[in-house]
RNA sequence: GCCGGCUUAGCUCAGCUGGUAGAGCAACCGCCUUGUAAGCGGUAGGCCGUCGGUUCGAGUCCGACAGCCGGCACCA
């Protein structure tokens, strides 16, 4: 193109510019500030590099700091760049990756030499140096357009086997771009700032290295992967580290020790010891499960922990999941001091995985009729998972937990309607709960599954359109489809929340299972007086007590709302004089209801008001000589400088009895 | 399972280049009867994760294993 063409700018003006014109020359001539400010450039949509010339009519936007979140994209994406040069420089033999940018920053994954081996954290502050030299050198980032075999003998050149495998995998039709600062290139789709300088040298840090498989499988190679964190100033990524100090604190695993929930110990890996005020929440939590599930129609049955294999067999776990299991000979151990203790000669069982198998075992006693559908069978169930070492994770990930399933076998036409109504009653409950925001993903079926493609086909579908129904199929809730992500048997709703550092956890979900109800023989009889198949849907919405009261954890930090706080007050006296009326007081407190402790330490109240706060307790009724003589509190509720107020004994035990009550029985 | 790191008193953590373990808090005992986020003094508490190796001598160096932590993969 040679003659000159129209660039229309956000504020509706226009411009006629000349063939090789940049986003940069567009921004100089508007102002020297915004020349200096601008990043890059969105071309009719699409963000490009700042000094890639336009080539034609087009509508355009310039990217400063402003437009936050594509700023601050590149910009992290222009530090994992910077990374790569700085470890090639520092590290000679190295071969690099990929290197995108993450939700708080970057990261690259590099093949270190064998020499060498993987990265480690030590080496992490020498890389930042270089990374900072870089910066200051203020190398321009220059796009250049190769061909796909050029870049292959380069690389092949170069001794760079990944990225020479990963160029002849591009599309077909995609333009390859390099990207070249001074001495260095690499293959990137771009875009990136104009040079390394726009980078603030303080405001990123590298934050750890890890191991990450090449393409992500685990056949491949293992890489040596390197994190950052990276921000547009240095103001920024201070607050970000805050943040990541704020969040330790919340850490469910720290806030249990300290306030005495539970542990975890060696000989028992993956299965949690519930201490007395742990479980406290757990029961408070399944009583209120209970009486939704109650009021939502849900029948409540208890199934076996172990079973036959048989059965697995049947149910297909035996074939698909039983890596996941943990198998157990039906077999009387030997008790001799020598030989082994099983002979591995007697039949298999297994501990439960899922529930799901002997819920059917249930439903398929005696006859069912259309009438009793939908039946709704519900279950605290306890589930053992062999999970993989490396997966445990405190409370959230553990090989053994207890699921507040649900199996509701309903028929096909009913599907729909009782997504929808399930995914009512789950927002009900997350808001309760304390969760006004979840994701919710749809997962499609995976590569390894049983079904007929036509009832995959009908099964996604269905979920989509009850989330739809919901209204709930929007941005708002993160919604989006996961294919491959699926249960082998059905594709599955996912309902996520998030931890204290942001990282998102499955908790509920719902499946729509086709597959087992035909493996194990369900029917009813329907208004045609033949035999069919009911439709099973897979459903819980905590997910696992293990891991909702982790994220309860850290959600709250462990100052739990009222109703489900395992201690709601403590009785802590002044004075010794006080200790029969604080007796009385703690008595009417506990026939109320309310979970309540007694202090009668001879501590000073200085120390008992900072113990009891640092263990959350919501409720402090503090007693002194005054207290009792007037037969009144002093009611302090938690937090830093809180208002107290002395009332009557009668009226504080009423009222803290009225906010104590759990959010369904208000 | 894979990569890296860590493991010392109930908890949080010191312990340099190898020379028989130390603090704060908690616990226990005593004094103080105390008014809203740590009163004072004392006592006790340790197979330094486990096993093996190097060494005259190992919390410290080396190896294996286990658990935990951060990721990857897997997943509620």
């Amino acid at each position: 193109m040679t003659k000159p063409f129209n660039i229309r700018l956000p504020d509706g003006s226009v411009r006629e510019v000349a063939p090789g014109t940049t986003p940069a020359d567009i921004a100089a001539a508007i102002g020297p500030g915004l020349a200096k400010a601008a990043l890059a450039a969105r071309v009719d949509g699409e963000v490009r590099d700042i000094m890639r010339p336009l080539e034609g009519d087009a509508e355009l936007a310039l990217i400063t700091a402003r437009d936050e979140k594509e700023a601050l994209e590149l910009v992290r994406h222009d530090y994992a760049h910077v990374l790569a040069e700085a470890v090639q420089n520092l590290f000679p033999g190295t071969q690099i990756t990929f290197g995108p940018a993450t939700d708080d920053g970057f990261y690259y994954d590099f093949a270190p030499t064998a020499e060498h081996g993987p990265f480690t954290e030590e080496e992490l502050p020498q890389i930042e140096e270089e990374m900072r030299r870089i910066i200051a050198r203020d190398e321009k980032l220059v796009r250049e357009v190769w061909s796909r075999d050029e870049v292959r003998a380069f690389f092949e050149s170069q001794g760079e086997a990944f990225k020479a495998e990963w160029v002849m995998e591009l599309p077909a039709d995609e333009t390859i771009t390099m990207y070249r600062s001074g001495e260095w290139v690499d293959l990137c789709r771009g875009p990136h700032l104009a040079s390394t300088g726009k980078l603030d040298p303080q405001a990123f840090k590298l934050t750890r290295v890890s191991g990450a498989y090449w393409r992500g499988d685990q056949k491949n190679a293992m890489l040596s992967r390197i994190y950052g964190t990276g921000w547009l100033n240095r103001k920024q990524l201070q607050e970000h580290l805050t943040r990541l100090e704020e969040a330790a604190k919340r850490d469910h695993r720290k806030i249990g020790q300290e306030m005495d929930l539970f542990h975890l110990q060696q000989e028992a890996q993956g299965s949690v010891f519930w201490h007395p005020k742990g479980y406290l929440i757990w029961r408070v939590l399944e009583a209120y499960m209970r009486r939704k599930l109650d009021a939502a129609g849900y029948d409540e049955v208890k199934s076996p922990q172990l079973m036959d294999a048989r059965l697995w067999e049947a149910s297909g776990h035996w074939g698909k999941y039983r890596e996941n299991m943990f198998v157990v000979p039906d077999e009387v151990p030997n008790t001799e001091a020598e030989g082994p203790v099983i002979t591995g000669e007697g039949d298999w069982m297994a501990l439960k995985p899922m529930n799901c198998p002997a819920h059917v075992q249930i439903f398929r006693q005696g006859i069912k009729s259309y009438r009793d559908l939908p039946l709704r069978m519900a279950e605290f169930g306890c589930c053992h998972r062999n999970e993989p070492h490396g997966a445990l994770h405190g409370i959230m990930r553990v090989r053994q937990f207890t699921q507040d399933d649900a199996h509701i076998f309903c028929r096909a036409d009913q599907v729909v309607e009782e997504v929808r109504v399930f995914c009512d009653l789950l927002d009900g409950i997350y808001r309760d709960l304390g969760f006004a925001t979840y994701e919710i993903k749809l997962a499609l079926r995976p590569e390894q599954r049983f079904g007929s493609d036509a009832d995959w086909d009908r099964a996604e579908q269905e979920l989509r359109d009850a989330v739809a129904l919901a209204g709930r199929a929007t941005a708002d809730y993160g919604w989006e489809e996961l294919p491959g992500e699926g249960a082998f048997y059905a594709p599955k709703l996912e309902f996520h929340l998030k931890d204290a550092i942001g990282r998102t956890w499955q908790v509920g979900t719902i499946q729509a299972d086709t597959v087992l109800p035909d493996r194990l023989d369900a029917t009813y009889v329907g208004e045609d007086g033949q035999k069919h198949r009911p439709v099973m849907l897979h459903r819980a919405i905590l997910g696992t007590f293990e891991r909702f009261i982790g994220i309860l954890i850290e959600h709250h930090a462990g100052r739990f709302p009222l109703w489900l706080a395992p201690v709601q007050a403590v009785v802590a006296t002044i004075v010794s004089d006080a200790d029969v009326y604080a007796r009385e007081v703690h008595a009417a407190l506990t026939a109320a209801g309310i979970r309540a402790e007694l202090d009668l330490r001879n501590e000073k109240i200085n120390y008992k008001v900072r113990e009891h706060s640092l263990a959350h307790v919501p409720n402090l009724l503090v007693l002194g000589k005054r207290e009792a003589e007037e037969r009144a509190v002093a009611l302090r509720p938690l937090g830093e400088g809180a208002r107290q107020e002395v009332l009557g004994l009668e009226d504080a035990v009423a009222r803290l009895q009225a906010e104590a009550k759990a959010p369904d029985l208000r």
